[in-house]
RNA sequence: GGCCCCGUAGUGUAGCGGCCUAGCACGCUGCCCUCUCAAGGCGGUAACGCGGGUUCGAAUCCCGUCGGGGCUACCA
């Protein structure tokens, strides 16, 4: 451990914004973080302030070198950028709380020093004991403060008896109020506020002392956060007095703002274990991440009375913490989906193509990397879906038989429906007059079928072109049919069509 | 138990004392369009938790109540 005890920690003020996400890797990156996110980020833009991502690791397990990559994984999927933090370095760094215990255990030195903490030497069990008894006797239930005034022979005598203290910070005894940038005016009365444990008795520091520590150390303006930690905020105002008194950071108390939860069905907290809350799980199923944010900015926000639809950079534009409901919404993965479907129609053709090729990939429908001439086949079969999906992934079932060989299937469902005998009939005489086509194109393919099927066999539309579509797509459900068997080609088309009549 | 936060249709929201016979969107649903599925167009369904105040007037302000959530750790 490096040795800071001369460092200056102080830092200038400056009028800039600077507002940060700071998550802890455990589990998979879930969609309240997500949103959390979203907010602060669009906070920061919209003030043309700056971003900080930290990573808040002290309590590093096994597996959160994997969930801090996946959490940069997925930041780095929404496009929510920032200035400062992991991966990118900055002048405050490092963004890893765990490589920063040095400064953890220099500021709770200062704090010791400066009288602002002190070292506690309750036992658990002792601790528990006075909290049921205060609980019973209707009093809040947090620390007593009973070693807070020990003297050094009392410390001594613990000291003695083998029993290794816990650093408290104290909480100057009075009521706290703060102006919560969605709640407005906050107040906590003195008797709720108690002593609290900044440094374990192994000496690791806790969140509650590594959290204000860093947004000091960072300066941070802003703290947008869940409403989980409101009741926390006295602890952080009352450590930043303390911060100022010794000479830590700039001085200044940041802003608050607690965003509601976001809950799943029922009344439940999206857990991280929730698979709907998983946020990579989104990308697989297919969600923009324009889509998804754009949604999860409805979750608690508005752009107007009359519109949800609308671009990052409109919402960046827009964006007024003030606007933030202050209570908790509910996931609809229905509307969810919508949105997104909103956005995949608002994507360039190009674009989309892009977006979709991956899933084809993955689902070995293309070579890994697709080809050219793979890829001129979305190109063409592109519009042809982009405006019937919500979801990227949905568009391998509707166009797979473009890629099938021998491997090309008819849905037993949609066959028995739609190929019984008067189908096969149908989709003879289909045979029949594509195959005299001098030429291959949605308007001569449209002009055939209709004559020989329309007109011919006297069938309406719907009972004409089923069983052809089911024959050559393999499914009730298909892009438009004339374009699909153009795209198909004369020969694949024909060939699926005697397989059915065989 | 104590303290804090929240409360408009099934869901998300607009609403900041009169423009509210409460708007928009998703969902559900009827119709139109239509080669399937979508998309699109036009309708329908459905809400201010409850009770008191304040006011000429309250979804909007105040109080109470009920309901939901959070915190109350040597988790974050």
């Amino acid at each position: 451990m490096t040795d800071l005890s001369s460092k200056d920690l102080t830092r200038p003020t400056s009028d800039k914004v600077v507002a940060r996400f700071c998550p802890s890797p455990t589990g998979n990156p879930h969609v309240g973080m997500a949103r959390t996110a979203l907010f602060s980020w669009a906070f920061a833009r919209h003030h043309g302030g700056d971003f900080v991502f930290r990573i808040e690791d002290t309590d590093a397990s096994r597996d959160s070198e994997e969930s801090y990559e996946l959490l940069v994984d997925v930041m780095r999927w929404l496009k929510l950028d920032w200035d400062q933090g992991v991966e990118v370095g900055g002048p405050d760094g490092p963004y890893r709380q765990s490589e920063r215990m040095d400064i953890y255990a220099e500021v709770a030195r200062r704090l010791l020093d400066a009288g602002l903490a002190y070292k506690a030497y309750d036992t658990a069990e002792e601790l528990e004991e006075r909290r049921e008894k205060a609980r019973a006797e209707g009093r809040p239930s947090g620390y007593d403060g009973l070693h807070r005034d020990l003297t050094l022979e009392q410390q001594a005598a613990f000291e003695a008896e083998g029993r290794k203290p816990v650093i408290r910070f104290k909480m100057p005894k009075r009521d706290y109020s703060f102006t919560d940038l969605v709640r407005g005016e906050v107040k906590i009365p003195a008797s709720d506020v108690q002593d609290f444990v900044i440094l374990r008795a192994n000496g690791h520091p806790l969140y509650t002392l590594t959290n204000p520590t860093d947004d000091a150390l960072m300066g941070i303006t802003h703290v947008l956060r869940g409403e989980d930690l409101l009741s926390s905020t006295p602890r952080q105002i009352a450590l930043y007095e303390a911060f100022a008194q010794i000479g830590i950071g700039s001085g200044i108390t940041p802003a608050f703002g607690h965003l509601p939860y976001v809950t799943g069905s029922g009344n439940k907290k999206l857990s991280k274990r929730d698979p709907e809350s998983n946020l990579l799980g989104y990308r697989e199923q297919g969600f923009l991440p324009e889509g998804l944010l754009n949604y999860l900015a409805l979750l608690g926000w508005a752009i107007s009375g009359d519109r949800d639809v609308f671009t990052l950079s409109e919402m960046v534009e827009a964006f007024d913490i003030s606007d933030v409901q202050p209570n908790p919404a509910r996931f609809d993965i229905k509307k969810c989906e919508a949105i997104n479907g909103d956005h995949v129609r608002m994507l360039a053709a190009d674009d989309f193509v892009e977006r979709i090729v991956p899933f084809f990939e993955a689902e070995g429908l293309v070579s890994q990397p697709i080809t050219d001439t793979e890829r001129a086949v979305l190109v063409a079969a592109g519009p042809l879906v982009q405006e019937r999906i919500n979801l990227l992934s949905e568009a391998v079932p509707m166009l797979r038989f473009l890629f099938a060989r021998e491997d090309f299937e008819i849905d037993e469902k949609d066959r028995a429906k739609n190929l019984d005998e008067k189908g096969i009939e149908v989709a003879r005489a289909a045979r029949e007059a594509l195959a005299g086509l001098s030429e291959w194109t949605t308007e001569s393919i449209e002009t055939a079928l209709r004559e020989s099927l329309i007109e011919g066999l006297e069938l309406k539309p719907r009972l004409a072109f089923g069983p052809v579509r089911v024959a050559v797509t393999g499914s009730r459900i298909s892009p438009p049919l004339f374009e699909s068997l153009e795209l198909l080609g004369r020969d694949l088309s024909l060939a699926r069509l005697d397989a059915v009549l065989a």
